[in-house]
DNA sequence: CACCAGGCAAGTA
DNA sequence: TACTTGCATGGT
């Protein structure tokens, strides 16, 4: 009988050899995918590209840039990625912390531990576990598991069962990410693609459970 | 036409 | 603690 651990390590390789290399997160900065964390909150990555492009076109990228910006314009241009108003008062709330209490530098949060760096992008209003976490991971190389809807869906979803599914309903996002954690190397490269593979599964063939066919790793 | 997408906060019971 | 709702565009 493989251990939980044994299996988790073999679902990764599997999705790695069958899927490839994910390169997330896309973005040409720690600043851009910061940004894109936000923006992507509940919302297709195509609508996010489009909101990124128009910020980029008006070189608008930077952390003055955004913290100086006019809240209209800055509601126009992302506009394209929905929740307009809400996402830019969030962005808004995080540009700030970045500008104010790190003086715009990305490089000052590397100093910051991070557990309690997680704790002071959580109290910002607009920033929630998912996004500190990818925030964290994507951004800042920090060994953090990040836990979403398909991941839930993925532990629901696959057979035989790795965790309890009693443990996957409620709002269970710190028992989802202390299960890959505790059962993982603390590896950010292992994270990063893990959770990439993950979504990439389910866009892929999780719609289709549960006959899914063409699973890579059905039965692990 | 309906439904969903790489969430979160605020309100209710 | 556990549900429910608003937020909004764009693709299928």
């Amino acid at each position: 009988m493989k251990s939980t651990k044994d299996r988790l390590l073999e679902i990764f390789y599997t999705l790695l050899q069958s899927f490839g290399k994910r390169y997330w997160w896309p973005g040409e900065s720690a600043l851009e995918i910061i940004v894109g964390a936000v923006l992507t909150q509940n919302t297709a990555w195509k609508n996010v590209e489009k909101a990124i492009n128009n910020l980029k076109r008006e070189h608008l990228l930077t952390v003055e840039a955004l913290y100086h910006i006019d809240t209209e314009r800055l509601s126009n241009l992302i506009m394209p990625s929905g929740f307009f108003n809400i996402k830019t008062r969030r962005l808004k709330n995080l540009i700030k912390v970045l500008y104010e209490i790190y003086d715009a530098s990305i490089e000052n949060l590397e100093k910051i531990e991070t557990y309690e760096l997680r704790k002071t992008l959580i109290d910002i209003n607009g920033i929630g576990k998912e996004t500190a976490d990818s925030i964290l991971l994507y951004a800042l190389n920090r060994p953090v598991f990040v836990v979403d809807a398909y991941t839930k869906r993925f532990l629901k979803n696959h057979t035989p069962p790795l965790i309890e599914e009693i443990d996957i309903k409620k709002d269970s996002y710190d028992t989802i990410q202390r299960f890959f954690m505790e059962h993982l190397p603390q590896d950010v490269y292992i994270y990063n693609e893990y959770h990439a593979l993950i979504v990439y599964l389910c866009q892929k063939c999780c719609k289709k459970i549960p006959e899914c066919e063409i699973c890579p790793i059905k039965g692990i």
